[in-house]
DNA sequence: TATGAATGAGCATTCATTCAT
DNA sequence: GATGAATGAATGCTCATTCAT
């Protein structure tokens, strides 16, 4: 997405865009969200002003670094809506890989999504795709009979939020997230002991 | 200065210093981890001072309010080691519910997990304790056979972490991780079919 | 008026109040309404964040020295109305001679109702009360027959206006005010010599 | 580089010259003198690279409309030096009610007037054009007998500083300016009681 | 000891001006 | 010549921390 309205960019005004998303997504990764733009400008060797002429505004410059990556997991998981050479778990699976693979690779999209409480911290429009090409893949899995029935969406977005968290803390090895993903897909399978829920939880505290 | 060894604090410094540390939990699960030191003083009915004498700094008082939480996740874990009347996953296994229902049920524990990047948050002790006990439940369970071998525990805190990062986000239902932690114990259980690691994922961008 | 609601300001804080007024005044009148803001903290020799602590905002601190200055000029034309010893003509005029000469040593007052173009730039009470109390003395001196019938209180505003803008030019002597307020005093009497209107005026240019 | 001297301009020079100048007037008028540079060259529907050809500076760009402007109200005043069909006086106060009427349609001008304090904000020539006329109808008009003798040419000013700044306020009636001004013509002639200046004004704050 | 006023480095954002296309 | 993208100094405002009362 490099121009939503209007004539396409001119050719040195679209390089400095894309200098500037990757500076950010570099700065951001190294220093979490709140780097400051200066930071991000002088990584992109360019004014703040270019940073400002392209993004109004910090939110906007995040936001458009969130929609830039989630747009390639976007993508991955579609490709495994057209694949007709595996079952449908195995779709569903893989394309939980292929996310987590980028964000495992993507720091500064662990830090969005886990640091920015309120919202999704997605534009709409590419987190909705994602929502519903990883909804279809469930939904397939599910009709098949090899994916837990009471399996939801969020709990996709609850492994992510694991695996950046994760991703974030640098006492933990760098290929952790491929044995933790594998234990969940494990666990999202429907064949296999059920735990009943437990009988008893914490209590909140007296206040 | 938070009268570290020495006779114990008056009555009065207790309480402030209790307050203080509520008013703080209150604000932080409200308004994020950058919440401001002066709300937190609004919210204790206090003066900024006597936050400030009782943590010298903004991040001490987020250790402390780490610490203290952490403190009731450790000892239902702790509790767990001594129970004879169930099998070693079990043990392991409700230590799990039990500090997710504990995290789940407080918004600032999940900022801390969540949004601290590089440290984990956690005043070691505690952190240490913690580590020790949920280590010990999981070496057990291993032992026993009942869970898998690959399991480590970092594991854990990635659950952790997921739960915590989805307790922040309103528009998912505050029951998720229930259903959520079952589906994760389930894949941690060493019988049932195991699927091998995917081939392929998804290549880094060519920056 | 120093404090609107609660309880008063400590000594200290009311006297750094204060400084911050003097300040703002100084060095409005010096470099215009656009001076910055660091400006006015170092003329106080305070910190910027006292700045703040005082006024929210720099309009809010340009609002408050208006309705400061206002003050003064609303009062000395509420003295006018009680006076008995003179007629009602010279209480009114009297009135415009004190406004002035407060206006003429305030320039950061000038500044103001020069420079802020939409708003009176002064907060409504005062200015309201100054609006009552001229055009009470107005009313008198018409109802005596001393003023013309078609003088109104934009008229007021107007001679203000002009002795504003010159106060700020410095090529015009400090006293030209007087005799242009004399001026225009003479031309507010009823009796005397009126020109008609002019026959014809410019044209607006052809855009 | 406005090619002060040397050939004129091509013609479509000149025609963009126009358009900045035009557009700069309609800005300024709107927005008050701090608009920017960028909205004038939207408006003017040509680059801001166009702009800065033809005006190095904002402040030149600003210089040269009041000048433009400027220009106007001086060829009004000097037809009034030609004129033998009347009185002294009335060739002057005519002068006056063209002056302003150029004034009270053209809010940049007012702006110009009224918001660039240091300087007459006039570049030379025209200015002083218009100074050398404007005192030459009052000379002559005070020779004659018919304009108070110690009217001087600051008092032309302040009135249309008056007249400018009521311009710029939309609370006040757009006409407003017609009765203020022959007000003041009648204050500025000879005949007709005068009041002494007034005893005593007030004094300034005790700092 | 508690209070809250003061401090000032830090940061997002703007806008006159320059310069590559 | 015209264009508009790039520049970066300047500026309003915030907030962790200190310190006088």
């Amino acid at each position: 997405m490099t121009k939503v309205a209007g004539r396409p960019l001119r050719a040195d005004a679209r390089r400095n865009r894309e200098r500037v998303l990757n500076a950010a997504r570099e700065v951001f990764s190294r220093e979490g969200m709140d780097a400051q733009i200066d930071d991000v400008a002088r990584q992109a060797a360019v004014g703040v002003g270019t940073v400002y002429r392209h993004f109004p505004t910090k939110d906007a410059l995040i936001q458009a670094l969130a929609e830039d990556s989630l747009e390639r997991v976007a993508d991955a998981a579609q490709a495994q809506l057209e694949r007709e050479d595996c079952d449908a778990f195995e779709a569903f699976a893989q394309a939980l890989w292929n996310g987590a693979s980028i964000f495992a690779l993507d720091r500064s999209l662990c830090e969005l999504m886990v640091s920015v409480p309120g919202t999704p911290a997605m534009e709409p429009t590419t987190a909705q795709r994602l929502d519903t090409t990883v909804g279809e893949l469930l939904r397939r899995a599910q009709a098949e009979g090899s994916a837990r029935a009471d399996l939801v969406l969020d709990d996709v977005g609850m492994v992510m939020c694991g695996i950046g968290a994760a991703t974030r803390k640098q006492h933990i090895c760098a290929d952790a997230w491929k044995r933790h993903l594998s234990i969940v897909i494990d666990g999202m399978r429907s064949e296999g002991a059920r735990a009943p829920l437990p009988t008893s939880l914490c209590e909140p505290p007296e206040a």
